[in-house]
DNA sequence: CTGTTAGCGCCTTCAC
DNA sequence: GTGAAGGCGCTAACAG
């Protein structure tokens, strides 16, 4: 095997060259083309990985404007639900010799409408971006790109395209109608990093409460500060000193922030699901395994991802002329799931 | 604001033509250089923002060959470790205006080498993979490529250019030292998922108890399957049917895999620490929640991420004439952290 | 400070 | 089934 130099980039020419072909049927060949014959075939591949070529996709890309590439906006990385999502798309994508860029937004309309820019720069097949609230610039970009866009994790009031995902609502307004079937009645809230979708939580939260006359606005304890297991705690002591300890019990926003009231609850021995109540939000693994078993509420993360990533694949392959409708709102669910921590 | 038309991409000519100036003027606008008077930058401005113009960038990439982008392998990204590590490295990247791609090696030295041909592709300016144990073929391309590279994680023997991380030989072999110092006796070994850096951990721990004669291989229970919770349990229960009870404590390859044991240890009324000791790795923060509070191993995630990217960058930017020798080898170090799971 | 020329490496198109 | 010409959109290098 020829020690391939560092610095000079080989080209097609060169693969050419080896193989005493043209370029032309080089990148045939490269690209998998069925019309070359064998022979000719297994010469420039001989070439190709004894010269060590790797195809230069910038300017494959430029020439064919074809990108494989899809562009994923998400809010965290520290949050374990994306890593879900993002599993469920890579599963799909990479299988497809797709590839994924990924950004982070921090949650900020601003960071998404840079990272929207630069994406759209690197003409992305298709685009993933979580919710909706995207800023008017950003928005029209991504109208005026013609590329298929998915909103995924929560449904949205306008979709840009496609959307994929469930309604927070609905789910808040699921658990606390639960939690007043077990006759729970001084129902809290509990919230860190209100993004839309916890606020969508929220707000289904205190639509059930007010339809039993249960809703009381010193119950909802809500921070923009991160969600931690920590802060779970923190926040259900500021729910206690708010109430004077007139609660029974709490609907967390997710399972981190339960986790910490769990812990709290047990150094205030305070009994639960006797005497408190508490369910959290998308069931990650350790709610099972917390003493007393959490409540929590299973969603559908791997999913959301895989099927945001088949519609696009689908939208993308779908000929122009015959415009099957694809649907423009795919509902993943959620299903309450009642452990020991709720009566 | 002018309509954009979808389809047809606008190109620095078109804005070139809108604002009566070259083409060249528009890139200089573009690209932020200084040289370019004040109302020519400004009517260049104006035209990109009316037209909305986003620069294509596999033609700058294909021109310039500066590609501004960092390409980053890792085994899993369901595995909260890598999460962190992949904050640390965005939160220098994306503010430098780098660009991360990030593809999922799912502990397959075979996809990643298929992940490292594909990346070269995009003339990345740098490479952040995962520990050592690439092909042979991978190793050539990265080293016939030029590319800086830095591998994160655990300490390789032979690296191939850059090596951020720490021994998990040492980490394994203080952990089980320190339960040693505590009294345990008949210590165990619980792993799963077993990769080079799970493996080094449990070569430490060999190494410790062979020291003092304690190593019994019955009290190893490994598995090449996921890591979890709920894997975590079975292998104790595993372990102690292996060893019929024989056993007093557990070295628990990481901390998901701790937490399932403190459950089972629960369920089993095993007395954790005074009869059985526990200890984790990775220290992630339900650790500290625990029940009782997890023994662990804290190692300093976000920053491999951070130091792995700021060396490439010192890399990049350092003139090729003054080789002012850069480290070789960034040791971020692990620490102790016992708790209430081991006396 | 601004414009011109040439070409990055590949693919589309059209010959043969 | 294979090759030749031309251009994708941008920027390096030079000219003015």
């Amino acid at each position: 095997m020829t020690k391939p130099q560092a610095g000079k980039r080989l080209t097609l020419k060169d693969v050419a060259e080896k193989a005493q072909v043209s370029p032309m049927t080089v990148s045939r060949v490269v690209n998998g083309y069925e019309g070359v014959r064998a022979d000719v075939r297994d010469k420039v591949h001989a070439a190709i990985t004894e010269l060590g070529y790797i195809p230069n996709r910038s300017a494959s890309v430029l020439a064919s404007s074809k990108s494989k590439l899809i562009g994923v906006l998400i809010p965290s990385l520290s949050n374990v639900v994306f890593n879900d999502v993002l599993r469920g798309i890579y599963d799909i994508a990479i299988p497809a010799n797709y590839q994924v860029l990924l950004f982070n937004t921090h949650y900020s309309p601003i960071e998404e409408e840079r990272a929207i820019r630069t994406l759209l720069g690197q003409s992305p097949e298709g685009l993933i971006i979580t919710g909706g609230g995207q800023t008017y610039a950003a928005r029209a970009m991504l109208e005026a790109s013609g590329v298929p866009v998915v909103q995924i994790m929560g449904k949205v009031d306008d979709p840009i395209d496609i959307n994929v995902g469930f309604s927070h609502f609905d789910a808040g307004a699921a658990v606390t109608q639960s939690l007043v079937a077990k006759s729970y009645a001084k129902i809290g809230f509990i919230g860190a990093r209100m993004d839309t979708r916890a606020c969508d939580r929220l707000a289904g939260f205190e639509y059930a409460l007010s339809a039993v006359n249960g809703l009381d606005k010193k119950r909802v304890i809500t921070t923009p500060q991160p969600s931690s297991v920590s802060m779970g705690a923190s926040l259900f002591r500021e729910l206690m000193a708010n109430t004077e300890g007139d609660c029974d019990a709490v609907f967390c926003c997710n399972d981190d922030l339960a986790l910490g009231v769990l812990h709290e609850c047990k150094k205030m021995h305070i009994n639960v699901p006797e005497k408190f109540g508490v369910c959290g939000f998308n069931d990650i693994e350790m709610a099972a395994y917390a003493e007393p078993a959490l409540s929590s509420v299973s969603v559908n993360r791997y999913s959301m991802g895989s099927k945001a990533m088949n519609i696009i694949f689908q939208k993308i392959n779908q000929q122009d002329d015959k415009v099957l409708a694809l649907p423009d709102y795919i509902d993943t669910g959620f299903e309450l799931v009642m452990r020991k921590s709720t009566r």
